[in-house]
DNA sequence: CTTTAAGCGAGACGGTACGTCAAGTCTTCGT
DNA sequence: ACGAAGACTTGACGTACCGTCTCGCTTAAAG
């Protein structure tokens, strides 16, 4: 009955389709992606794709929860420099990586699905609490100014990062990031 | 033979599918729109619209070219009010308007289409080169500091708001962008 | 809005699907066939299929009514003679033809679809139909007695040819017939 | 190993899905039924049916010999009377009996599987053997003509009837039975 | 003031993908 | 050890749109 819970073919089929999912998600963008293609490109039967997912999207959303990474701040240096090494990754991975090609797809799958919308809002929320943790210290150990309001610091800093990234299509220049710390941070 | 020019007939089919395409773009979005659908809804035959269009991204892309607005800049008072203003009405527009609604589709569709690439490119450098030419104006009159980077600020400014449009879906409060004036034009 | 009724693609697709129907009703029996590869034989859509007919019985029935070939009793010699060419000719139809080779997936789709067994009937009245002529016309000038039972007579006649077919699945040897028809008709 | 042969669970599974098989055969014909709802009503996993039988063919085919009641012909009287009495309980068998009801099936699935048709072909040998035999009987004791060919007049005889259920789709009605033998046997 | 040719709506065409269902196979677990 | 349960791959189901096509009507223009 509960005989799945240690049916390795269940394993090898959820792992074989999330990664078809990311890799067709990324090559041909949400809309053009199909259950059939994934299905194929995994080697599985359609089926079984519905039988452990509602749909695409459901699908979508899970398969990016896998490729998740955790990102973590330095803890040497002043603030100033730190949230720069942080900015230059970001800077860094959404030039090329798996999440960063997803990425356009992802936001315009949250805009119709309540699952992925808020799997990306923790994803981005994780990403700037990295931000705030920092300046929150550099305002406590007294580099940042006290009427910094780190939320919004964290915002007009990332911000031009997605920018780039979404409206321009072009990745951000890491070399740059410098200068957008040093414009907003003084 | 360039009767079409003058045909009233071609413009009022025209108009019809535009704005069935804008409606039906608002209601279930970029995704699950179809073509079928837009020719139920303008009243008029499919082949109507391939005859003017090559497909649904050509026809969203002349559909949302129709309700572009052009945006002017204030001439009046300093140029921070000024790019405040501007980055006002951005709020305003990102946080409410058929553009602002078809932004993610866009995006993505971005990805994978040369077309919609530069029409968003287009939509996006414009917005921007308002931005600059307000920087370059408050550099050249001595009001921002002559080492701003116009084109950098200009990312620094707007990225905030589609940042928190994009990535966190909640629409940047247009009250709060005097804040992000102040840290970046100091 | 009747321009279907012009329109020469309508008509070849229906006799490319009605002869690829008939053609896997033949090779692998009712049960087996499929809309799908009706339709690959046939070089068409599947949707195309489904614009003319409910399903494949609603095929099938208008299939087999468009192979339904007139049969003609002969006028000269006697009775007893031409009945038995006429059963002759039965015989050799029943043992290799395109209808008698759908004789068994036709009786099976007749036990479940009232318009197959409209059709099935139709065509075994026809067939029993000139028989019993025959058998009226030696009643009427004497050649038969006059207690025979025309329509009773032409099931006995007729019975074994199919009974031999499709109950001993050996078609029955044409030779034999005129055995049948002394035996019935002293 | 041959545990088989004991293992109460066994039978009581083979009868289970014998009784299902049947019910569902009646219920919606040999084409709607499936392994899945046969299971499903014998309270039984679809391996277990596989296990035992080929494949629905198979089950069939051996749900029927599980209902094939004996049929033993009267030894009283003439043969005139008891070949009447053998014909008249096979058209009220085939006016109404399960086996009669998946005829049109079995005759369908015969054309393409040789189990089936070996199966069916047994079926209706088994039955004309008995009318053969009486006919023999006939010649022998001097009630029929010498020339009279056994095997013929049993087909004959039983054709109009099956010609009847299969053909015309009406039962034969018993109460004719007497014509037929009268017509044949003179 | 008619031709005449365009643009039109309608919708059939061959296709692809949808999401569902059943086929027959295979693996795990519980009795 | 064997059966029940159920996941697996496969492939057909019938539907919806795709983008292309053919048709007959309507209508604006050029003769």
């Amino acid at each position: 009955m509960i005989a799945s819970a240690c049916d390795p073919r269940i394993e090898r089929s959820r792992s074989a389709i999330h990664s078809a999912t990311i890799e067709e998600l990324a090559e041909v963008g949400y809309g053009a992606m199909t259950i059939e293609s994934i299905a194929r490109r995994a080697g599985v039967g359609k089926a079984t794709i519905y039988r452990h997912w509602r749909g695409k999207l459901d699908l979508v959303a899970s398969a990016l929860e896998t490729i998740k990474e955790d990102v973590v701040a330095p803890t040497e240096g002043t603030v100033r420099a730190r949230v720069t090494t942080v900015l230059e990754a970001l800077a860094v991975h959404l030039a090329d990586s798996d999440l960063a090609r997803c990425l356009p797809a992802l936001i315009s799958a949250a805009q119709y699905d309540d699952g992925v919308r808020e799997f990306q809002r923790g994803f981005s929320r994780e990403r700037r609490g990295l931000l705030i943790a920092l300046l929150d210290e550099g305002i406590a150990s007294g580099e940042l100014s006290a009427d910094l309001d780190p939320e919004l610091a964290a915002a007009v800093l990332a911000g031009p990062l997605f920018y780039s990234r979404l409206l321009s299509h072009e990745p951000f220049p890491p070399g740059r990031v410098a200068q957008v710390v040093a414009l907003v941070l003084g």
